[in-house]
DNA sequence: GCACATTGCTTGGCCGAACAAGTAACTGGG
DNA sequence: CCCAGTTACTTGTTCGGCCAAGCAATGTGC
């Protein structure tokens, strides 16, 4: 009964919507799973980048997330204050800034990949593998598709 | 050359994480498309939903919209503040708002719904019927494993 | 060596989105 | 008829996310 009723919408442009509702309910869960722990959804993955690859410049972190500089300024900031991590002016490049994750924060990684996991579970559901390769495949081809370079040039037939 | 060396986040949850990207991105294309008439990338659901239904209490927006009523009254005065809309105390009930579109955002009908299928093609571009179908297929069945009652131990009739 | 461009990060402003808490209006039971 | 509960919104706050501007350190051309 969700939304049979949304046809007119849904024939112009059903794809886009259904990206941006799953995304949401997506979203939705990464905070429930995640709020436990005392992150927000997004914040994990910046975690995960320094537990994986040690102490790193905020460019390393911008480049791999691929989000805006200033959204991993702001991040970095409200982790630091939570306890999370810890900032360092680089040595060698004194514009850069190294962050570093806490002790305290490297305990929780275990509890959060698990999260991470139960979060993919429950995405993937009744998927078998062979969906789940297609949803993949698929998945990166839209990236590609809306990627920097999307319908700037190419007219379009 | 995208991510190749993001091997261990990629297989801890790499869905998960190319759900968040590909939504990013096209949140972003949409940001692009819809500038030029002067919405914002969401706010164009809301439109079109007064465009193809007539004026609509907030109830029914939000229900339609699946997001926070929170969300849909500061996006109404947004788009009140900017002349896409008008909002009127219903006569029936005392509490409800009735939202309408004005006649200027209407005459934006056209031009968003081509900008809207325009995002539709970049972003299934080079995916034949069946890839699609397979897409919309699978994105369904995401939004029912993530639904409200995803993962709420609840044993899933 | 110095002016100029680039890089790395920060801040302010704005939007979507969520939760929490609050107010006003409608309903239902006693 | 009146009080409890629900419904419809609103406001405050917080976060991710973007753009635009700005600042400081680093590189580069001449």
């Amino acid at each position: 009964m969700r939304d049979s009723r949304n046809q007119p919408l849904a024939e112009a442009g059903g794809t886009s919507q259904a990206i941006a509702r799953v995304s949401r309910l997506h979203r939705a869960n990464a905070e429930r799973l995640l709020r436990p722990h005392g992150l927000h959804a997004g914040q994990e993955l910046l975690m995960m980048l320094l537990w994986e690859r040690g102490p790193q410049p905020q460019a390393a972190l911008i480049e791999e997330l691929g989000v805006d500089a200033s959204t991993v300024t702001r991040m970095v900031q409200r982790l630091e204050q939570a306890g999370f991590l810890r900032r360092r002016r680089s040595e060698t490049d004194r514009r850069a800034v190294v962050v570093e994750a806490t002790a305290a924060a490297c305990a929780l990684r275990d509890q959060v990949a698990r999260s991470w996991r139960e979060l993919e579970a429950i995405t993937l559901a009744g998927l078998d593998e062979e969906d789940r390769a297609t949803l993949a495949r698929l998945l990166e081809r839209l990236e590609r598709n809306l990627g920097p370079t999307a319908g700037t040039d190419a007219p379009e037939v």
